[in-house]
DNA sequence: ACTGCATGGGATAGCGCTATCCTAGTGGAG
DNA sequence: CTCCACTAGGATAGCGCTATCCCATGCAGT
């Protein structure tokens, strides 16, 4: 066997070295070349590239993530998929990934803390590049993984509320975390003074699901009505059960049964008020005039429906792709200007109020 | 530097060596009780799992795939994560993957052929275990990468028309594929038939996106019509558009002004229906005595429409999760009693028709 | 001329695992 | 008693890449 022989791998794949024998370089002149590290003279990175083009060479991404400790993964964990919300994020974010060239790596945790923490140690392994995460809060064994992982992080869709963002809030954490996101309670609290202008004056919250931006926007329904001097804790409806259409039905009936004098229902999430609104024609109950309804989110169909749904247009898509720019840059080294971006949120006034 | 100071690896991790000298027995024991390859006596194997257990190991999953030139990956393609349809799909397949300690990489296509060969190219490279594709026709590119990556494939939701269920139809295949679905088609018959029995007689046809599944399903409503000898070109309304309720709001409108006469609506996505039930609302067109409508998939929300929609319940987390139990068997080299499951269909006659 | 040091290239040594071949020990058939 | 499969373990050699150290060169400072 000639030593020449010895390049011609068991696998057929074309390897670095058939590159370099190709461009009569060394290999690792190549792997330079094409990663862009350290300085090679643009001479031989031009014959690399050539040599690389004409075999057809593409790098073996376990090679890679064996040797360099980091893969082409990046792993992305959302509660559910049952939610448009977060297939919206998903899919802007796997998007952005994938155009500079990283593998979406999906994590549904279910909303459960243990599960979170059992996806994102199975991930780990795979040593992602970096890490796209719903939300602020996670147990502490989860932001233990996270910190030693040493693994880049972006948390979406929440913003830490505005008296955390001084730098004792984050005392417990070697740094505060980079977010993507807008603030749930101000769109809350917005969307309730907007149902306020307009006359209402007994404006339910109804929650399902309850997870943090729930609950945010509750807090912010509430220091709204509480600003008007209109706040009742009989005005909160929260049931822990999953977000649906057919919930929001359900819940639509007990509100208008047991709190007759409510005049407009604000829904945390557009699913619930759509079911709503279906269960409002069905029981001849006229929306807005008997009362008004709200959502959260601008969902598909909300503004087909009738009447068109009042809601709040947040931006999730924009949210998964800035949070995967963002992440990008961190991977490549450089440090953000800043760690929170608010992406903000819209208003939609239509007929169901 | 003394020879045990050797294993000592820079990066901390518990590795098969570290195993081994637990257990005292050559690395390779430890890599075959693990992976219960081979025979290993009874003794070692539980010798080896203490010790494993005892340091915590876990397995690399980037250096078995270098070493084995196969991964832990499962690649998935799917068209649009905007269909609720494919994204039940998703989440049902990847969960039944996870379960078997695999992890879903997805990839979505867009329906467009050329992605769908770009992104098997690149989750190719990443050696994965199995492919779960949707649908049966790809472009020639793409099934010779399929084919000549050896990887064991399923393809999801179509199943082949009856007539090619015979070999001479995979004439140009190997061999023929694995699927798991329903057969589209006679779903389509069904409802066209029970909306005939129900006494309609102008039953139109609303499809959109027009991919191989809505065409199968146009094929049946028109074989139905033609087997009771009502069928006219002028009820087919195609709009190669994404499918969406707003979408099917636009058709419905149309439909009703150009064809007056027709007294039923078979949409080909639940979405359409919704969107057209919606706009029967808004336009003041009693549904189902001037018109029924029907829609396909029973999606979220269809039961609890005004009326609500008669449909075609498929079971697509039940292909998913199917579909990865097919896989997994063909990943562990076991040959399925039948390359062709169909898991049927169900029509839920709502009070839309 | 000598030192200092930045610059561009390569040799070497793994990353952590598995495929492959090899060997020593077994037990039954002839 | 020999021979031969057959079993259970191990030694060896990579998989394809990158981290790390090393060396040759060139050029400014004294």
């Amino acid at each position: 066997m000639t030593h020449s022989a010895k390049h011609h791998r068991a696998t057929g794949r074309v390897t670095l070295h058939d590159v370099a024998q190709a461009a009569g370089v060394s290999p690792i002149t190549v792997s330079r070349a094409l990663r862009g590290e350290r300085a090679v003279s643009p001479l031989l990175v031009e014959r690399v590239l050539a040599a690389s083009e004409r075999l057809g060479y593409v790098p073996d991404p376990a090679a890679r993530a064996l040797a360099s400790q980091r893969s082409n993964h990046v792993a992305i964990l959302i509660p559910k998929l049952s939610n448009a919300l977060f297939v919206d994020l998903l899919d802007a974010a796997q998007q952005t990934l994938r155009t500079a060239g990283f593998q979406a790596l999906i994590g549904v945790t279910h909303y459960d803390d243990n599960q979170e923490e059992q996806l994102l140690r199975e991930q780990l392994l795979h040593r992602p590049a970096g890490l796209l995460i719903t939300g602020l809060d996670h147990n502490p064994a989860t932001r233990l993984l996270m910190a030693r992982s040493q693994v880049p992080c972006v948390h979406l869709m929440d913003l830490p509320p505005d008296e955390a963002m001084n730098v004792e809030a984050f005392a417990g954490m070697n740094e505060a975390p980079y977010c993507v996101g807008f603030r749930q309670n101000e769109a809350g609290a917005a969307l309730t003074r907007e149902l306020l202008a307009s006359g209402r004056k007994r404006i339910a919250f109804a929650g399902a699901q309850l997870d943090p931006r729930v609950m945010q926007r509750l807090y912010g329904w509430r220091s709204a009505l509480q600003a008007a001097g209109v706040y009742e804790p009989t005005l909160e409806w929260l049931n822990p059960a999953s977000s649906s259409i057919a919930l929001g039905g359900v819940m639509f009936e007990q509100i208008m049964g047991q709190t007759p004098a409510v005049d407009a229902i604000f829904f945390c999430n557009d699913d619930l008020a759509q079911g709503a609104l279906l269960a409002a024609l069905r029981l001849g109950v006229s929306v807005p005039e008997r009362v008004a309804i709200a959502g959260f989110n601008d969902l598909t169909g909300s503004d087909q429906m009738v009447p068109p749904l009042t809601t709040v247009r947040t931006p999730r898509a924009a949210i998964g792709e800035a949070g995967a720019q963002m992440l990008l840059s961190l991977m490549r080294g450089e440090a953000p200007a800043t760690r929170f971006v608010d992406l903000g949120f819209e208003i939609v006034q239509r007929g169901s109020s």
